[in-house]
DNA sequence: TTGTGTTTTATTGCCTCC
DNA sequence: GGAGGCAATAAAACACAA
């Protein structure tokens, strides 16, 4: 018994199982039987609980609450006979009726707490207990608390997997904005290489605008150097095949030897730069492509040592300068990264 | 028929409110 | 301090598969 609580209706001896077993009629048949059986599944007993039989504690031991049951056909006889055996049973927990939860349930959707005028007319209305109308309500209310917890959970879940797919679909988009971000700028740089053609007063990105073209003009040199050396060696040939072959190298100098291996070194530099099959080279004089950034660190680091020394002191100093004059650092104020982001030290450079 | 899981009814203990 | 609500739990009733 908890806090001084008085429950009430405990207590006695017989059971409307047995009185439905010996004096059932139709109209307890359809309250007691009804809605939770059908025809295949035998009747289940009645369920009533012990406690809500007791009639006496209803209302003041005057079984005023047997109206529930005479409302249903059941005589006064089979009451007064065996309700008291009955309602009187210990230890037995009863199943409300349907009739009697529907009821109950209209009452609790109405309003989901009891207040104790409502809990009694509730009660006498179906012969139950207050105290079992309270308990079912407390438990309704239980049920209730649960179910909508699932909803509540449910609501979340979904909340939750709508937010994810949101997020899963915006960071492929921002992947696929990252990466047409960064062939944009590669457009933007190479269109831009073209624009400081037109003008460009900024002394970093003149600098490197006549690298670009330096490097052109030399590639073009290049180019001549190998086709002269084709044409050469083709007219020597041609040579050979009109006079004695040679004993001797038709260079017979350290110097003419020199000048063949540095064609040859400058040939094969140029092949590899300017291989006219390679994505790098596409028109073979003015290419985009020269900059592309897959392999753009070439354009930078070409090998001074491939050219000759008298080219290389031909060029003014500003183009090609000594190694240990360039520092490539964060870009200055002067400095000009053609749109690419600050990370891209390659871009940036100063003397 | 029986074992097992679920649902329903009821109890207990604690708490808050008046 | 009594009444009543709530959470946790017990236990009976029920559903169902094997």
């Amino acid at each position: 018994m908890a806090g001084g609580r008085v429950y009430s209706g405990a207590g006695g001896s017989s059971t409307l199982r047995v009185l439905l077993q010996n004096k059932r009629t139709e109209p307890l048949d359809s309250l007691f039987f009804s809605g939770s059986c059908n025809s295949s599944s035998p009747p289940p007993s009645f369920l009533g609980s012990r406690s809500m039989m007791s009639f006496e504690d209803v209302h003041g031991g005057n079984g005023s609450n047997k109206s529930f049951f005479r409302s249903f056909g059941v005589g006064d006889d089979v009451l007064d006979d065996d309700l008291d055996e009955y309602f009187h049973q210990p230890g037995k927990k009863r199943r409300l009726t349907v009739e009697q939860v529907q009821f109950l349930e209209k009452s609790f959707e109405v309003e989901n707490k009891l207040e104790p005028d409502r809990k009694v007319q509730l009660a006498k209305d179906l012969g139950l207990q207050p105290r079992q109308v309270a308990i079912w309500f407390q438990n309704r209310r239980a049920r209730w608390k649960t179910k909508q917890m699932e909803k509540d959970y449910d609501v979340l879940q979904a909340s939750y997997n709508s937010l994810k797919a949101d997020y899963e679909s915006m960071r492929k988009e921002t992947d696929k904005l990252k990466t047409e971000d960064v062939n944009w700028m590669i457009n933007r740089s190479i269109s831009g290489l073209k624009d400081l053609k037109f003008g460009c007063e900024n002394p970093g990105c003149r600098r490197f605008l006549d690298h670009f073209n330096m490097v052109q003009v030399l590639s073009e040199k290049l180019l001549d150097r190998e086709k002269e050396k084709e044409n050469l060696e083709v007219s020597e040939n041609s040579n050979k095949l009109s006079q004695e072959p040679p004993e001797k190298p038709i260079a017979d100098s350290e110097g003419e030897v020199s000048k063949v291996s540095a064609v040859e070194d400058i040939s094969s530099v140029k092949s590899d730069i300017f291989d006219s099959d390679s994505p790098r080279f596409n028109d073979g004089v003015h290419s985009n492509s020269l900059l592309e950034p897959a392999d753009s660190s070439y354009v930078f680091e070409a090998d001074q040592s491939d050219l000759s020394q008298d080219e290389e002191d031909n060029l003014p100093s500003y183009i090609f300068p000594k190694l240990e004059d360039v520092h490539y650092s964060d870009p200055p104020a002067s400095s000009c990264n053609f749109g690419f982001p600050e990370d891209h030290a390659f871009w940036s450079w100063s003397y």
